[in-house]
DNA sequence: TACGATGAATAGGTACAGCCTATGGAACTT
DNA sequence: AAGTTCCATAGGCTGTACCTATTCATCGTA
């Protein structure tokens, strides 16, 4: 049972004559013959009686027809409907990104995203690293932003915005008048840091490692902005990246000078899937839309 | 896009991965792998992530799967149903009978046939021979029941009765002691016989034909009854066939002696039809009904 | 009745498609 | 680093769907 075979049955029954569903099928009416003869054995019964000079559906052929024509329609709009939606910008994408850069990245991207893409539906996921990381895996996001680099090279990854660091200081501190800072110069001062989980955490644990400095943490929190109101209250100091700066204006906000004092976002994806047009269409604007507003970010 | 590629694509699915799918579609892996991405290449699109370890289906295969299984469901259904109705007792049986025999005939036929095919769905047509004919090759009847012998080497003919034919006389008529009467006896009579069109006429006029006899004809009907009443009237005579004696009891009716002066029914089907078993269910039954009848018929 | 025309089945040969085994390359495990 | 476990590629083989040529049967016509 092939798909030439039923549709050089549906060609017969339209036709009714081998030679001109021959013709019609572009095939010599012995080879279109030989297919209809081993569909009747297959079945074990006629499809067709031939008649001297006409051909007729069976009882069993007028059984068939329907069914057969069934199968190739519906095989043809399977085809159309895989074609049609490989080319189209519609289809879901599923975003995460990590909570430090969840509040401050995502309002414009999502604005213009959804303009550019009117038909897809776009869901964002807010996750730290690891679970973004897993969750890319099992296929229930399709891009991850986060902070580069990354470990495993099951992933591929498009850094897109490389943002210095800034010390987070109270407006009255002595160092608040300061244009520029060492880590070092902070190695007196009480820490408030993320909560353990955070990569920005690491980040700066990296920094201060490099800076041979240990941090006196005195408060953990979620988020900078818990953590920039302390500071204010001039309960010590904070590190934050660029995209935090000016989150609260009772901090005096001074750039980190040291070396490899950045943080690193980017698109991840697994390495291997297959991206729809919207899928890469937001891949292109988040690379393009940071791109454009890193001068802006930089002033 | 072929079936065997549909199969594998649901085996792979179903799996998750292409070793187990070629092995559990019977075929090596490399021969399932080339079908994947042949499939692949006239869509357009991947249809499967191939990740390091395993392999999840991309949007588009999401959308195809369930396709794909209906197509083969559906064709799987189709196969079956025509397989299940070739060897079933159902389906329909349409039959046409001549006038001159289908009162007699088809009580006991239609009733053993309903008996032994409860599932068929029994037609019966009253038409005359010519009609018959042109049904059986329109194919808007299966079996056709009439007198013997018809023209045309498209059909197929399979007698199953021979009856002798009666004179129909009026009870005080002089020769309605007779036991049995040449036609040539009935010569100065007047005859009353069947309209034209009915094929019995033609069988009559034949056998007066032999009989160098030239009926002189006062009255035609559509039916015997008719007929045999005004005999009882003592308007004149008539011949029927032996299915018609005793349908009026104020008749004497004797046998007419003369060579041929028979008449045959027989069942026709265009030659070269197949035949469902009901079909051949319902030619079995008229043969062996009317084989079994025929002493009774001749006692 | 014989004849050519039409249409399906059969015969014989060919080419390609799908299958195989062997191998390569990548990812994961030990 | 070696061994496993995947899928993809390469190269060769076979079956089968296709072709042309022919036969067979029926039908219309000279």
């Amino acid at each position: 049972m092939e798909l030439h075979q039923l549709r050089y049955f549906c060609a017969v029954a339209d036709t009714g004559s081998f030679s001109r569903a021959a013709e019609q099928s572009h095939v010599a009416q012995p080879s279109l013959s030989q297919q209809i003869l081993k569909l009747e054995d297959e079945l074990g019964a006629r499809l067709f009686d031939r008649l001297g000079r006409s051909v007729r559906l069976t009882d069993l052929g007028k059984t068939l027809l329907p069914r057969a024509r069934t199968v190739l329609r519906e095989l043809e709009e399977a085809k159309g409907e895989v074609i049609e939606r490989k080319d189209s910008a519609g289809g879901s994408v599923t975003v995460g990104v990590i909570p430090t850069v969840a509040p401050y990245f995502l309002p414009p991207v999502l604005a213009s995203f959804t303009k550019k893409f009117p038909q897809a539906r776009l869901t964002v996921v807010e996750e730290i690293t690891p679970i973004l990381l897993e969750r890319l895996r099992a296929g229930t996001i399709d891009v991850a932003i986060l902070a580069l680099p990354i470990r495993g090279h099951e992933f591929e990854a498009w850094p897109f915005l490389t943002e210095p660091l800034f010390a987070a200081i109270p407006k009255r501190h002595a160092l608040a008048k300061r244009r520029v800072l060492a880590l070092r110069d902070l190695r007196k001062e009480p820490f408030l840091v993320l909560r353990d989980g955070h990569c920005f955490r690491d980040t700066l644990v990296a920094a201060c490692d490099r800076a041979r400095l240990k941090p006196k943490i005195i408060f953990e929190s979620g988020q900078f902005s818990s953590l920039l109101s302390l500071v204010g209250a001039d309960m010590g100091v904070s590190i934050v990246p660029e995209m935090a700066v000016k989150e609260n204006t009772s901090c005096r906000y001074i750039r980190i000078g040291d070396e490899e004092a950045t943080r690193t976002i980017g698109a991840v994806v697994l390495r291997g899937r297959s991206l729809s047009r919207a899928h890469r269409g937001f891949l292109a604007l988040v690379r393009q839309e940071e791109s454009g507003r890193r001068p802006t970010a930089a002033a």
